[in-house]
DNA sequence: ACCAGCTCCTGCTTGC
DNA sequence: TGCAAGCAGGAGCTGG
């Protein structure tokens, strides 16, 4: 599932019912997903206090009082959901049991959080929150799309002599953190560059001007709550909407919906990925 | 160093 | 309708 704004709306709304709030019990119902858990984490995750939520690229991080952070990542297909009683209010959008609840948090406040991941992909690890960037999963990260060092300069320096794709290389975590297939597709098509041109090949104007569109596609799918394939639910099990807005993602052999292009969306693959984009008018 | 391909796991969609 | 192949939003690892 999830790229960077699906994990951004799993934060936000878990932000909410977990900052400030006293972890009162953990479960762990099973002991690993795509890595075995820390040792003891549900005892040394019981009487935290959360700190605050943030997010490095896909990754949320949620800091405890003890001084150690949670991190947690949501693979493919992992899902962040609410459910129990706050402040008067019933929350229900997941309290049946499913088979892969893997981790389950109870907060002091009656929330209930539940790590659900069928495919198990995911992640979770505890690490001391000073250090918890050199985490060997986060330290070799690139710029924050949405940050002020990733810019043209940053770009162009990059990709400089590179031959991979231009797809390629935005898919690759160290060149710009956060970035997965839907929104790598939607980016080169809004601006307009053919996926399988080598990233080195840009000329620097076509290659600044994808970095104002990266965010801006990233920025609206946040706004939308993310993208809703299969997998993706808000904290509260919401879908998101942005997939109603792909204007190439999964849109294979539709017109091309650039004015007076008249050209249609193709799908081929790339290292063995889905691309989806427009001959005509990505060049 | 760079890059393509494979792999982990489960479930939904597609095509025969 | 049934069944199997194909495909899926991530990302580490291997080997050329």
């Amino acid at each position: 599932m999830p790229e960077l704004p699906e994990v951004e709306t799993v934060r936000r709304g878990l932000e909410p019912v977990m900052a400030g709030q006293v972890i009162a019990d953990a479960e762990v119902r099973r002991p690993d997903l795509r890595w075995p858990f820390p040792p003891n984490m549900a005892k040394r995750l019981q009487g935290q206090i959360v700190r605050g939520l943030r997010r490095r690229s896909k990754y949320i991080l949620a800091d405890l009082s003890s001084g150690e952070t949670l991190i947690i990542h949501l693979g493919m297909s992992g899902r962040m959901l609410v459910s129990g009683q706050m402040r008067g209010e019933f929350f229900r959008n997941h309290d049946a049991k499913s088979a892969h609840d893997h981790v389950v948090i109870h907060m002091g406040n009656g929330a209930r959080i539940t790590f659900n991941d069928a495919r198990r992909f995911g992640a979770m690890d505890l690490v001391p929150t000073d250090t918890a960037e050199d985490h060997w999963l986060l330290s070799k990260l690139g710029p924050e799309p949405l940050g002020n060092s990733f810019n043209a300069a940053y770009l162009e320096n990059a990709l400089n002599g590179r031959r991979t794709p231009i797809k390629s290389a935005l898919l690759d975590q160290r060149v710009v953190a956060g970035l997965g297939n839907i929104y790598v597709c939607e980016a080169l098509h809004r601006a307009g560059i053919n996926p399988k041109r080598h990233a080195g090949r840009i000329a620097s104007p076509r290659l600044g001007a994808l970095v104002p569109v990266i965010r801006d596609v990233l920025a609206e799918a946040i706004e939308a709550g993310g993208s809703s394939l299969r997998d993706h639910r808000q904290a509260d099990g919401e879908l998101g909407y942005f997939q109603h807005r792909f204007l190439v993602y999964d849109q294979a052999n539709k017109p091309c919906q650039t004015l007076g292009c008249g050209g249609t969306v193709r799908r081929i693959v790339q290292s063995g990925r889905s691309t989806f984009y427009c001959p005509t008018c990505q060049r």
